[in-house]
DNA sequence: ATACTCATGTAAGAAGTTACATGATTAC
DNA sequence: GTAATCATGTAACTTCTTACATGAGTAT
């Protein structure tokens, strides 16, 4: 029984107790988000498949009159996520329309390359905003699990060096591009 | 007529000049493979589309006896192209399987953490290694369109400050993580 | 009343990877 | 001769998003 990658977030965001899909995404929301999102049509399903699987058990438990089903990791499910998270990490995936529209910036002349870096750099400050929403609202318990924290703070040093860098090249750029040579180029054949 | 993101990838790639769809996928893997990637199930059957839309054409121009086709850019094909350079970029997905698992290390009592954190390393130190190869092979005029070369180093920056963090994590995590806590937490309630 | 949030789901389709197939040419 | 590279392609599949649908409870 092969899993999806996100069958894996289902299974660690039930790690510390049961929760329901609607719940589930809504950390997932707050939190993975900004490495690893998730949608409706994905954790349904694989709730189900799980569930299926026998690594996650569902039982009903009525919110205040609104039905609702919380899902718990079984043994075997436990099993299973500390045995992927003993796995190296292989995948890493990145899809950057600002830094593939900087890469052709030529095609326009280079006109429109400092707009991209400034674009850029406000998607990364949008992110910025988000996470610091996120670390005013959270109120987690360090000691019980401190890993999340962790991951937040790469998150907002992150975005912080991106925003960063987008100055840097657009200083760079408007200097007029030299700096941006390496010191030796064509002539370095010999 | 939509097109998918990666057929802005093989209109770039066209910018300047005529390339084949094989020289295509030999330029992205050395260029923005690490922020876009492209596969042959993909960029074959999108040339087609790309050609039936006008934006491409396609004339055979074999290779020393081996038959080939080369496609250029059409004056709509550029269009197309600077289009889209104008438009502000919006995709931004990442994939962080190490950092999932980091964020979810407490399931496994957060003896994973440390080992976690330096295959994400790896996988980052890896990545440098290759950019640094493309660094000293590329033979790109500068002059004539440095943005390449921006991005590039761009990829050097961005996983250079990635290993540093992964360093940084790991010494405090092996401190005891008490630096790792925001000073005041559980106890600013008030 | 009505708007919002909670809650669960499905259908359609886009996007992309992997694996396979084919065949010619070139380098050793 | 044989291994590697050049070159093009397809089929099956996985993954994931978007949009839609439904309905009940809660707040104003």
């Amino acid at each position: 029984m092969e899993l999806s990658p996100t069958a894996y977030v289902i299974l660690g965001m039930l790690r510390h107790g049961a929760r329901s899909g609607y719940e589930i995404k809504q950390v997932v929301d707050n939190s993975t988000r900004f490495f690893w999102a998730a949608s409706y049509g994905q954790i349904y399903p694989d709730l189900r498949k799980l569930a299926k699987a026998g690594l996650v058990a569902g039982e009903p438990k009525p919110q205040g009159g609104r039905k609702r089903t919380v899902y718990r990791l079984t043994a075997a499910g436990r099993r299973t996520l500390r045995d992927w998270l003993a796995e190296e990490p292989e995948l890493l995936e990145l899809r950057d329309e600002g830094l593939l529209k900087l890469f052709f910036a030529e095609a326009a002349d280079g006109r429109r390359a400092v707009e991209i870096l400034e674009a850029k750099r406000r998607i990364h400050e949008r992110k910025l905003e988000q996470l610091r929403a996120v670390e005013r609202d959270a109120s987690v318990d360090l000691d019980a699990d401190p890993y999340p924290y962790l991951v937040l703070r790469y998150g907002l040093a992150f975005n912080e060096w991106i925003v960063d860098w987008c100055e840097r090249a657009k200083a760079e750029l408007e200097a007029g591009g030299e700096a941006a040579k390496p010191r030796r180029r064509k002539s370095d054949a010999r």
